[in-house]
RNA sequence: GCCGAAGUGGCGGAAUGGCAGACGCGUCGGAUUCAAAAUCCGAUGGGGGUAAACCCCGUGCGGGUUCGAGUCCCGCCUUCGGUACCA
């Protein structure tokens, strides 16, 4: 074999590591282990497309740095799997009739041959699909200990961490049941339990997709009120869902974020996901209801029981983050679906209340949302009474405030709210400022900073964060009001209307006459997994009905030995349940008797390095901590979080396009302003500056005319000033950008094609030497043949290219000693490449052995013990080809567990080096000095350099600055 | 609007406060070849100068700190990503 060729070099390979299962990571560590390394991929759900170039970008990351961890000793687990349950599936099954468990396991199949084509080194031994039964099993057994659980807040307990925390997971059984609901009867303390389980059913409105025939949780709906997948409208309606309690664990995922070594930009997402506000709650008597008391007798019965758990009927309680604005309430608004709505509605404006209910029950969460149209509202009729100020203020009902957050009621200050102002402008309503911003010069009306209290009675003068100390404790003393914390993060809504999903392990009992009684009980744990029945149609009805309770009889029914009869939970659980924890269960994925040996869990958690997408920054990442906690909790793991390191790989956009805009034929017909189209405009190029895009399409600012984008070669554009213009009119910009891949703009590359022809090392290497990891970066097609021909040269310094019947050594690769220079770039290599892995700073590592390879190619001879820890620190990054010069080198340990070279650090000083001379800042000669010189020696050495002098004459030098082994830098006057 | 990340040659990018542009791509020139592919060698930020010596300018823009700033500080601009009335 003469030329370096991928494409026969990489299968000898891969089917050598199969077949030696070199990469089957045994429960037991390697005699002499260094400890384990458990490094873990995202793992992706097998789409029919096939593997698209953004997966092997962090799938390489993870498989260098498990590479290199063999080699240096450690026992690292590196394990893949498939998030197969979800959307796409079951859609192409409704289209086609295909079973969606057959397109899953097809794709798979595909995903995985890709995979394996690109040499990772994955224990395969250990894949996992979230669909086998076997795995849906133990998510179905998950799910049961939510749902057996409630949070006790205030538990006071240390964990196997050590730490000490406060709320705890217990078990159902240890609910504390209150003597009246106690005196109620069973059915009411069920009904109290499965009001406090983990896990519970809930009535609220939630976000039903008409266009997917699925509820959707409030993380798959986009900012403008559409589906996050295909983009469908969504509205709003009230269905009975199952719940996450997630909420409970709010402070928990907020606090223990601290000690992970995340980006810190996920953990502010998280944080500002959760979003945690402390403030006060305050509440207002209604005046005018009938049961109303005059407001002293309130008050000073309040003052008696202290702030109450629930407010009386004819008070209104809201919640606020400004308590020290209180004077500036002039009027309260409460969400439509408040439970006081129609008590506050008097007579007179019953009707036009009711009217704006309906209306905006009606809203789609895009309507409601849209900030653009304006706020709404309606008078309730009804005044509350300031407890600061006895001020009476009238009371709205609007659809800005909204019933899930803190009480659904507000105070409303327009004088320092944006939202309260715009509101109190569009109806009239009172502004009145509260607070004197820091700057006098600063209008405080719509001031929302921080400053000093006006117009607040004794309080006046009291700088803000002040202000809210003392009026919330005053509130307090008054039993009027109470500090309180709020979170943004709302309860998991995790049932989905679709078949290809997980089932519930949950029957719902029912009455002589079928109907559903309320209570629900658990499968049995010995009875999961709740298999999928079989079923042919898929498609989704239009209603809210899941496809499975059209599922036969036998699965959907069954009757107890005692008469009891059940009916299968219909809902199934959405795509995130899966991928929630499958990190736990390979380390230990065959196990039948647990879903993790407890042993295992010990030595492999926490994943140790985990490598994905931005995407899932928030929801799949906060989802798996919370499970993790839950389990952590009930005391099945150890460890109180799963994921010690993240990295979030960058997206790989397509490649860089130059675009020019000229007007399109359709202009001249129907030219959208109706006003005479310039006919000198038509057919000619539109300069990129006097484009704007409208609905994505391409209009010309001035005239309006629709233009169509014309992509560019490279050889018609350049370059002027920052802009790159045509080569045939060159006073027209072009826009230069790189575009995401899609399908639409036909900017895709596949993989496959990449190692056809240049082989998986090529590939691997060239996304690595692309750019940093984290970052955003374009595909460039010949880049990656910048890459395979380094491997060709890699090739050529080991390999006899001219014996075309055997891979042998070249004859310039000799058995002689290294000499000083040789022996320093070895060690420099070593140095830089085992530093640069472990940044992740795989681009760089690579320069450094191109500059190796540069410099050894042209010598005669080469050394072979330079060659041999070269290949070393090649292998991870193109092991097909490191492994066949290895062999070609008369190595026959194996490679992937040889011991990563060592450097020596003495090996690398110079005697020599050359130090830079500046006058003033300004580079102006180069001199060589030993490298130990001192900075008298280094002055006097600059001092006598030709260009030095020269530059010197008729100066005083003011200064000398000198840094030994750096630079010299003279400071001079005249 | 708010939050985050980033702006360095024709392009991807590199630079513990100390020689800006490592490495790669592209381009140009040369070698090899009948010719090409492949390979090898050299040049390559812009401007001036004689393709020398050398000089000036240069890391989005404007200030500042420092002997010295791509790097630190203040104020802007642009692009990308996330988010959306959370009181």
């Amino acid at each position: 074999m003469p030329r370096y060729e991928p494409q026969s070099i990489e299968p000898k390979w891969q089917q050598f590591w199969a077949k030696n299962n070199t990469f089957v990571t045994p429960d037991e560590p390697r005699k002499g282990s260094q400890g384990k390394m458990y490094v873990l991929d995202m793992f992706p759900y097998p789409s029919g497309d096939g593997l698209h170039v953004g997966h092997p970008e962090g799938y390489t990351a993870t498989d260098i740095l498990c590479r290199f961890s063999r080699m240096q000793g450690k026992h690292v687990l590196h394990p893949m799997g498939w998030d197969a349950f979800g959307l796409p599936a079951e859609q192409h099954a409704i289209k086609t009739g295909t079973h969606p468990r057959d397109t899953t396991y097809k794709n798979i199949d595909n995903f995985r041959r890709q995979l394996q084509m690109l040499g990772f080194s994955y224990d395969w031994s250990r894949e996992i699909s979230t669909t086998d039964e076997d795995y849906v099993r133990w998510t179905q057994w998950i799910f049961l200990q939510l749902f057996k659980s409630w949070y006790d807040p205030e538990r006071e307990w240390t964990g196997p961490d050590g730490k000490t925390r406060t709320g705890k997971a217990r078990p159902i059984s240890e609910l504390p049941i209150p003597a009246e609901v106690k005196s109620a009867g069973e059915d009411a303390i069920r009904k109290y339990q499965d009001e406090h389980r983990l896990a519970y059913q809930s009535d609220a409105p939630v976000n039903w997709c008409p266009g997917l025939g699925t509820v959707l949780s409030n993380e798959e709906i986009t900012a403008d009120g559409r589906s996050e997948r295909e983009g469908h409208p969504v509205e709003r309606r009230k269905l009975r869902q199952w719940m996450l309690r997630i909420t409970s664990y709010a402070d928990r995922l907020l606090k223990e974020l601290d000690d992970l070594d995340w980006p810190e930009s996920v953990k502010l997402l998280q944080r500002n996901w959760i979003g945690k506000s402390v403030g006060a709650e305050v509440d207002f008597l209604v005046k005018g209801l009938e049961s109303s008391d005059s407001f002293e007798a309130w008050k000073s019965s309040r003052k008696e029981s202290g702030f109450k758990r629930t407010p009386e009927e004819n008070v209104l309680r809201v919640y606020t983050t400004r308590p020290d604005t209180l004077f500036g309430a002039t009027y309260m608004v409460i969400a439509p679906e408040h439970p006081l709505v129609d008590a506050l509605s008097t007579a007179d404006q019953k009707e036009a209340v009711a009217d704006y209910v309906r209306k905006s029950s009606l809203k789609s969460e895009l309507d409601r949302t849209d900030l653009a149209k304006g706020k709404t509202g309606v008078f309730s009729g009804s005044y509350a009474i300031n407890p600061v100020n006895k001020k009476e203020i009238p009371i709205w009902i609007a659809d800005y405030v909204l019933i899930s957050y803190g009480t659904g009621a507000i105070m409303a200050v327009p004088g320092h709210d944006e939202r309260d102002l715009e509101f109190a402008q569009a109806f009239e309503l009172p502004v009145i400022p509260v607070v004197q911003p820091p700057d006098e010069d600063v209008d405080p009306i719509g001031f929302t900073g921080l400053g000093t209290a006006i117009n607040s009675g004794e309080f006046d003068g009291t700088p803000t964060v002040e202000f809210k100390k003392k009026i919330t404790a005053a509130l307090n003393a008054d039993g009027l009001g109470k500090e309180a914390v709020n979170f943004r993060l709302r309860d998991w809504l995790f049932s989905r209307q679709r078949y290809w999903g997980e089932p519930f392990p949950i029957w719902h009992e029912l009455d002589a006459d079928g109907k559903p009684t309320g209570n629900v009980r658990a499968v049995e744990e010995s009875e999961l997994p709740v298999r999928l029945p079989d079923m042919d149609d898929f498609a989704p009805k239009g209603t809210p009905e899941p496809p499975l309770s059209a599922a036969p009889e036998e699965w959907l029914y069954r009757t107890l030995d005692d008469g009891t009869k059940l009916r299968r939970e219909t809902n199934s659980m959405p795509q995130w349940a899966g991928s929630c924890w499958y990190y736990l269960r390979f380390c230990d994925p065959k196990n039948s008797e647990a879903f993790i040996d407890a042993e295992k869990e010990k030595y492999w958690l926490p994943v140790d390095v985990y490598i994905g997408g931005a995407e899932h920054a928030v929801l799949h990442l906060l989802y798996s901590r919370f499970w993790h906690k839950v389990l952590f909790d009930l005391g099945h793991l150890h460890s109180a979080e799963p994921f010690h390191k993240l990295v979030n790989q960058g997206m790989i956009l397509g490649e860089a396009e130059f675009t020019a805009y000229r007007v399109a034929a359709e202009s001249a017909v129907s030219d959208q302003r109706d006003e005479p189209f310039a006919d000198d405009l038509q057919q000619n190029w539109v300069s990129s500056r006097n484009v704007e895009e409208k609905d994505s399409k391409y209009l010309e600012k001035e005239t309006g005319a629709i233009l169509e984008a014309v992509l560019i070669d490279e050889k018609e554009t350049a370059k002027k000033g920052n802009d790159f213009i045509l080569k045939s009119d060159t006073s027209i910009v072009i826009d230069s950008r790189a575009h995401k891949m899609s399908k639409s703009r036909g900017n895709v590359i596949n993989p496959d094609d990449i190692v056809n022809d240049y082989g998986a090392d090529s590939l691997r290497l060239y996304e690595m030497f692309m750019g940093p990891l984290e970052q955003t970066k374009p595909w460039n097609m010949s880049g990656v043949e910048g890459v395979y021909r380094f491997l060709g040269r890699v090739w050529r310094m080991i390999v006899d290219e001219r014996n075309d019947d055997a891979t042998v050594l070249h004859a310039d690769v000799q058995d002689v000693e290294l000499n000083d220079e040789q022996t320093r770039t070895l060690h420099k290599t070593i140095k830089a490449v085992t530093e640069d892995i472990e940044k992740l700073s795989f681009n760089t590592a690579i320069s450094r052995m191109m500059e190796f390879t540069n410099e050894f190619s042209s010598q005669q001879p080469r050394p072979k013990s330079a060659m041999i820890p070269f290949v070393q620190l090649l292998n991870p990054f193109a092991p097909h080809i490191a492994e066949e010069l290895w062999e070609v080198l008369g190595q026959t340990e194996s490679l992937t567990y040889s011991e990563w070279p060592k450097f020596d650090e003495s090996k690398l000083v110079e005697s020599e080096i050359e130090i830079p001379v500046q006058i003033n800042g300004k580079l102006r000669a180069k001199i060589k000095v030993p490298a130990e010189a001192d900075k008298d020696a280094m002055e006097s050495a600059a001092k006598v350099d030709e260009t030095i002098i020269q530059q010197l004459e008729g100066k005083q030098i003011v200064k000398t600055i000198c840094v030994p082994g750096r630079m010299v830098n003279f400071v001079v006057k005249g």
